[in-house]
DNA sequence: TTAATTCCCGACTCTTTTAGTCAAGAAAGA
DNA sequence: TCTTTCTTGACTAAAAGAGTCGGGAATTAA
């Protein structure tokens, strides 16, 4: 699988919050009764989201999370990246430059790897939150 | 990152084993100086790998493993396949299915994870270990 | 037939990552 | 001021990942 737990918990964060976009801060308990996710460990999520600039939180009695940018202007990639980062291939770059690569001579990955990499990102920088929403919208007839 | 660690020495080790195709039994030991893998690590790994039927053992004084294929008639995806399978996306196929779904009715992510992981194994169904032996040799001068 | 070599196997340890919890505190509004 | 809601950091538990170890079984050379 390419997400942990917690990052597909990030992703579906941010896809409820699209859905009530324009409607005032959601609370985390709503989130995580709506998205089936533990309410303590969304709280943590949410907080390392914010440090994205995706998201803002607001306390106090109508306080809660709300989404930034408008979500067809948010992409997957842009919840990723930040999330883990791009992967670092940092073994493999050393084989493309020839710098202490462990396997030395016959790293053969390099191009895999980045192809895979560019294919990924590909898909995940042209998908936004508003297909998601849209796609779950289908299933949910 | 895509591939664990031990996943990576797996196809490394039967890139080696390619390299050398047609040279008989190649050594456990070889193979992990080769490649800079652990050897113990790598006696277990490669034990699985039998199990594949891409390679197999011979044991005694010139034993060692050998490819049973021809390197340009494996592919990457069928090592990988062997080793981790194809994801399971049960959680998402549930939401497709609109079965027990744990997110329920906004699963949006089934058709996401459908594409991202054809794209994957797309590359790494074209990919062969020949492949691979040449992309070593390029970096390699 | 014995000794050297090499794979074989299962159990075992160590570390890192992942998942999730908890308690006390700070802002905001009623 | 009381309630609500986010905030923070520490904490625990479970799982996955990486790698080791000791001894046994097949094969071949001497």
């Amino acid at each position: 699988m390419f997400l942990t737990q917690r990052n597909q918990y990030a992703l579906r964060a941010i896809v409820e919050l699209a859905k009530r976009f324009g409607s005032g801060p959601v609370k985390v308990s709503e989130i995580a009764t709506a998205q089936a996710i533990p309410r303590r460990f969304l709280e943590v999520i949410l907080g390392q989201l914010k440090g994205s600039g995706l998201v803002a939180a607001k306390r106090g009695y109508h306080g809660g999370y709300i989404l930034l940018r408008e979500p067809e202007d948010i992409t997957v990639g842009n919840v990723i990246r930040f999330l883990q980062g791009e992967p670092d291939h940092k073994d493999c770059q050393n084989c493309v430059f020839k710098l202490q690569c462990p396997t030395d001579r016959d790293c053969a990955f390099a191009s895999l790897w980045n192809r895979v990499n560019e294919a990924v990102f590909g898909i995940f920088d042209e998908t936004t939150i508003q297909d998601l929403v849209e796609d779950g919208r289908m299933v949910e007839s």
